[in-house]
DNA sequence: CCTACCGATCGGTAGG
DNA sequence: CCTACCGATCGGTAGG
């Protein structure tokens, strides 16, 4: 691993921990072990770092559903595969997870002489409605084949990254569900809910 | 309102949309019409605030919860009810809860000079445990009793609080929907789940 | 990768 | 409720 790596990887932890503004550059470079003023030979800025987090999950998390979402499946499937992945992906990067939902809005806002195209977390943004419209398209989908019930599918995709996107609170990478398998469990939960129903 | 009331309600606002870390107390100040220091004429320090939000929406919640949980009805009764009073408290105190449930890690850890019985993060963890706990037994009596699937209640309950706990960051008071209204659809969601089932 | 340092800003206090 | 100010700390740079 490269000390930028390195670098990277330290700081999603400190900023999941203790949130990014709570996280000084010093604290970083004391982990690392190294001056704070060294930090600046791997990398441009602490932004850098959260923009990287942020943006590499995001990637993954689109390259995935990109991929499902295409496929030749019915709505229930499909959703189940897409929820699946999503939590697997997340299971699997904790850290840069809990960083990007958690910490996206210290994003610089408008670009500045680092970032003359402006915005990342206006790029965030986008990328996040995006990935949130092909969700949201699958459910409706569903709905409207008769699958799903006549949910509002929009209220239902938000309930649904809710407790997605919470995982990383309380997922314990050491325990017994592998991330398939809590994936697997919460697309039950979703697409069946608790209650159990008469046979008649 | 009071002045004091005036800076708690702007300072919630800004700790939710900006976070705890990123608002001064120059930013509070400037927002309510005064100085910084005379700031310190109505509240004791920055964290006073953040505690006295946390706790009070705590409060709520959990004098709502310890009512419907001891009513004698069906566990698939109570946790609808339950679902929707938590709603409706978050629904109509969205600063409130958006702060105390994202900036909680904020709060004082050990007991300062300003807090000898020892830290507010542990009275708030306390509290939202014993909250959590009470939750997850009307789940746990729901599967007991056959009435619910033999789901993992740990498990929904989790779900369950992450869906419940990220509607501040969509729900729109000015929307069509009331408080109400949403707790019952949510209740809805979670307890029948989105797929349709067949009729035999 | 370090020492030395910059201007800015922080939460909070003294004293009126 | 204000002016004036405290020591601490921030992200980042210069120069080696």
């Amino acid at each position: 691993m490269t000390r930028k790596e390195q670098i990277h990887q330290v700081a999603r932890g400190m900023f999941r921990e203790r949130g990014y503004m709570a996280t000084s550059m010093r604290d970083i470079a004391k982990a690392v072990g190294i001056e704070a003023a060294s930090l600046y030979n791997h990398i441009k800025s602490k932004e850098e770092i959260l923009w990287n987090t942020c943006e590499s999950i995001a990637d993954e998390l689109i390259a995935n559903l990109d991929e499902v979402k295409d496929r030749d499946l019915p709505a229930d499937k499909k959703l189940t595969q897409a929820i699946v992945s999503h939590i697997e992906i997340v299971a699997q990067n904790l850290d840069a997870a809990a960083v990007a939902f958690h910490e996206y809005r210290f994003l610089d806002e408008k670009g500045g002489k680092r970032d003359p195209n402006g915005g990342h977390y206006k790029k965030f943004m986008a990328m996040r409605k995006y990935y949130r419209h092909n969700f949201q398209k699958i459910i409706q989908t569903g709905v409207e084949e008769g699958l799903f019930q006549p949910v509002d599918s929009k209220l239902f995709s938000l309930a649904l990254f809710s407790a997605m996107n919470w995982i990383y609170n309380w997922y314990d990478p050491e325990g017994i569900l592998t991330p398939k398998q809590l994936g697997q469990q919460f697309a039950f939960i979703m697409l069946e809910g608790v209650r159990k129903r008469s046979n008649k």
